[in-house]
DNA sequence: ATGATTTGACCATA
DNA sequence: TATGGTCAAATCAT
């Protein structure tokens, strides 16, 4: 679409800056509000808490808004086109021959967006099920962030030619924060075949081990007991830990259900999504996903949602 | 045996 | 040139 031009874009979001503003003023008052009610329950703390992080969220979340204002915009490309297929072995021509098709190790002109996630303990990292299965095909420090990002991708990329991917990084001023980058669409089959209502019949997806002890992970089932050695071996917790031993799904599979909001995160907050849609194609895949996205920018869809944090 | 993760190295981009 | 993103061999888990 034409439609979309770079000072459109530009518009909307500083438009999103400014509601993001707005929010954070309310959280803000009613933080306030909440300290001069002054409630020394539990209630009154967790609120306060609750109320804290998506302070510091919608902080993020403008700060993002903002600095994509800037974001140079690149052309439209063959979306998608996998650049190598399967084990590219050949791996240095390959990625030097497929500039040729407008994509190598960058994936500017995928559809981006990020959104947080906090847990409840440190224990408690479950942000990365998010509903699809997830390969990590990477882990890289970043200069001036305490912990390193983790890079993946679909399970599916080469089966089912599915190119969404991944990072996520636990963020810096708080442990218990994560930062989500998600990259493109899924274009596989798990689109279809997951959904919220997992959740809802108390139907539980995740590996886990009966003893609860921490080894397995949602996206890395192969990991050792690590613990938070490992930042991005997550392990998160159903509210109904009673029916979940047994999945319907092969072992070492990441299943839950709704992307983004999953049920699986029951003891997990989504507390922030940012949207940084690039405009570039208009395949009826990622119309499907742009009408997701607005979804989640939608506050009722949010607080509709909340139920599960 | 098969598939996933780890990790050092390579490459493109800014 | 520094940094981030990806690859792929080695290793590990199931």
């Amino acid at each position: 679409m034409e439609g979309s031009s770079s000072s459109d874009r530009y518009t909307e979001r500083c438009a999103l800056a400014t509601e993001l503003a707005q929010v954070l003023d309310a959280v803000r008052q009613l933080e306030a509000h909440m300290g001069v009610k002054g409630g020394s329950d539990d209630g009154g703390e967790r609120c306060r808490a609750l109320v804290s992080s998506m302070r510091s969220s919608i902080d993020r979340s403008i700060h993002i808004a903002m600095s994509s204002c800037c974001a140079p915009e690149s052309p439209p490309s063959a979306e998608g086109s996998p650049r190598s297929g399967g084990s590219d072995q050949a791996a240095d021509s390959r990625c030097r021959g497929a500039n040729a098709a407008g994509q190598c190790k960058k994936r500017k002109a995928l559809p981006k967006w990020s959104t947080q996630v906090r847990v409840n303990s440190v224990q408690d990292v479950g942000p990365l099920d998010d509903g699809f299965s997830w390969r990590k095909y990477g882990q890289k420090d970043i200069l001036g962030a305490k912990y390193p990002r983790a890079y993946f991708r679909c399970t599916y990329r080469h089966t089912q030619s599915c190119h969404a991917s991944k990072q996520v990084q636990r963020a810096d001023g708080d442990p218990l924060l994560f930062d989500v980058v998600y990259h493109g669409n899924h274009t596989c089959a798990q689109r279809s075949s997951q959904r919220p209502r997992h959740a809802a019949s108390g139907e539980h997806s995740q590996p886990q081990t009966a003893d609860g002890q921490e080894r397995s992970s949602i996206v890395s089932p192969g990991l050792k007991a690590e613990g938070l050695e490992n930042p991005f071996s997550f392990q998160c917790k159903p509210a109904d830990a009673g029916s979940a031993a047994s999945s319907d799904f092969p072992a070492g599979y990441a299943i839950t259900a709704s992307p983004f909001v999953s049920p699986a995160m029951s003891e997990c907050q989504v507390v922030g999504n940012v949207l940084d849609v690039e405009l570039t194609s208009t395949t009826d895949s990622q119309m499907a996903d742009m009408d997701f996205m607005l979804q989640l920018a939608d506050p009722d869809y949010f607080l509709d949602n909340s139920r599960y944090f």
